[in-house]
DNA sequence: TTGATGATTCTATAATCATGGAAATATGGA
DNA sequence: TCCATATTTCCATGATTATAGAATCATCAA
């Protein structure tokens, strides 16, 4: 994952609303939720979140398919993946850290050590 | 980790020349570096580094350790764990999806399943 | 004390982001 | 077609964030 891909989606995931949009979508994964289902929830009017949604779907965090005048919204877990690899690779320490050793190795798509 | 802490955490690291002083930190870690060391190697102006080291210590990312003139940065490994703990437990699939299920237990500190 | 250096704060400016009402754009059913 | 509903876009407003020069503060050495 690249540098700015990361600071894409940190940002994406940096806002109250949008975060809780995020986990919302997580916990009705993997089908998902219309945005109209989302609004409601969380009590966002409609045109705040569809800028949210429009945010996360640029971050690649979200996917959406419509169904008849439905769109649902679905959590892209592989962005989520990637940041997670993101931030273990490049943001713990290399050297016994806490954070870094026991990250298991989910695709091949992270470098070797260096930062 | 609470939810507001983790938005402090990710809106810290979501902006490029923050994240780069933290990546650059973490591979000083764990002495750290001193302020000026971070400016030249970044180019970035006095004010402006600064400005980005008080984000980064406000959420808990980085702590500081002055030694005569100088004052040295360094990462806090356990914010970022609690990050990627809080990721992982809330914002990832809980049914075999690709990034939560392996994630090793470091501290007892997060929740048992639900959101 | 004085001077040099490291670091932060002050301040102004510009840029970006969040909010939400209102209008516009689908979509499907009658 | 016409209407109701789902969603997005448009737009104005307010709030937050980033930048960096200049001034200030802190520390040490002579």
């Amino acid at each position: 994952m690249q540098n700015r891909q990361a600071i894409t989606i940190l940002a994406a995931l940096a806002q109250e609303s949008r975060l809780a949009v995020y986990r919302l979508l997580v916990e009705h994964a993997p089908e998902g939720l219309a945005a109209s289902a989302i609004a409601e929830k969380l009590g966002l009017p409609n045109a705040t979140l569809s800028f949210h949604l429009k945010e996360l779907s640029h971050a690649g965090l979200v996917s959406s398919r419509q169904s008849g005048r439905f769109i649902y919204y679905a959590p892209v877990m592989e962005a989520m993946d990637e940041l997670v690899g993101y931030l273990t690779d490049h943001c713990c320490s290399q050297s016994g850290g806490t954070c870094a050793p026991a990250r298991r190795v989910t695709a091949g798509k992270r470098r070797p050590a260096s930062a």
